[in-house]
DNA sequence: CGAGTTCTTGACAGTGATCAAGCGACGTGG
DNA sequence: CCACGTCGCTTGATCACTGTCAAGAACTCG
């Protein structure tokens, strides 16, 4: 929830939230072609949002995590472009978009909120576009555990352990890479002694090597 | 501009342009780290939208022709994260963001608008990154091809036919391709008489050939 | 007309994909 | 508690697509 907000102010605007809605691991908070009525926050929990081609080739367009905003695909047709499924069991809170229009009207700093997060994930995506377009497989893994790993220490987590909670494949699919190519990178960063990882645990020993392989400029 | 207004508002609506500003080709309307104050609507002309990694490689991130916005990525941090740069002598409308917030507090469909504008570059990004992530050299240039004859077509110009306003290598860091990949499958093309193509000069012969490559499920 | 840019084409190389096999972890049911 | 089956992960061998390097042609614009 934003900042800068009056608390006479915080009742009102709890009227964006009209339920909670928990999402079971594996199953779907939304689907392609699905009618678009609410955006959802994360409160608990953590999903990937992906599309497919015809031939059922699947991109996943992002991972997301307590805190965050999915469903924004949906307000241009009022229908959902991807589907958003939960990678470990999630609670969410649904905010009809009818809500948060007509909040929005009435509390400009609600409206600059709403217009900042649509602009996050457009820039988001410029990021990963410069990624899948220009980076070679171990810069965008070194790019991918750099991001992870930054926003899990933001919500509190350790700054160098995760827990992963997709699998190679879906990590591939994010990154534009084959579930091989991520494991074999992953072997590659562990031998060079960057990280430990068994499975889905990752410990990350020299971020500072990550970031050079990441950006190779920056030597920090 | 949006539909469904009432006359009357039309006047006030207009208040969201404060100036117009013309952009000669080969020069940036605003590049990365400049602050962020207006969007804006493309009135003539055709620029690229791109971001770069620190050492320089560039990512075009789109192309935008009359009737689009530009700039939406300057919300979030009130700094632009994108150049946008014009491949044709171009004129833009300035559009004070402060105004386009103030009047879509006044007019729900002007609110609704900008939302499903910054939407619809969502999905659109959705579609690139499933483009950069899955498809091989032939079907990012097809999907590219349709989908800027179609934008074309839908401004008033042939359904066939189209001259291109941007380079091999602008092409290629679109589609995450080398220039002489982007050169080399246009020559495919060519061969298979699927198109015509002379420098900047493009005639598609067979567009379902196209759509076949993009899409071989759909056999339209 | 000429310089510079853009485009095409060829030869070769490299990154990551594909195919294949085996291992390890986890969960379920006996 | 253990056996077994499934799913996910790792690793090796080979292949293919696209990148790289290079040269020359075609076009553009001052």
């Amino acid at each position: 929830m934003p900042m800068g907000f009056e608390p006479a102010d915080m009742q009102r605007l709890d009227e964006v939230v009209a339920t909670r809605r928990k999402v079971k691991q594996g199953t779907s908070l939304f689907n392609v072609g699905d009618s678009f009525t609410s955006l959802y926050a994360i409160r608990t929990g953590f999903f990937k949002t992906s599309v497919s081609t015809e031939d059922g080739r699947e991109q996943v367009t992002g991972f997301q995590m307590a805190g965050e905003i999915i469903g924004l695909d949906g307000i241009v047709n009022d229908n959902h472009s991807c589907n958003a499924i939960a990678l470990e069991d999630a609670e969410v809170c649904v905010m009809p978009f009818s809500n948060v229009e007509d909040l929005s009207r009435e509390f400009p700093v609600l409206q600059r909120h709403v217009h900042k997060i649509m602009s996050r994930e457009i820039v988001r995506e410029n990021g990963i576009m410069l990624l899948l377009g220009n980076m070679r497989a171990e810069e965008r893994l070194a790019a991918f555990l750099l991001n992870l790993v930054q926003r899990l220490h933001a919500r509190g987590f350790s700054k160098s352990e995760m827990v992963l909670r997709m699998t190679r494949e879906e990590i591939g699919s994010y990154l534009g890479l084959k579930l091989e190519t991520v494991s074999r990178t992953f072997s590659k960063f562990s031998e060079d002694g960057i990280i430990d990882v068994k499975q889905r645990y990752v410990r990350i020993n020299d971020p500072d090597a990550l970031k050079m392989i990441f950006n190779p400029q920056t030597c920090s």
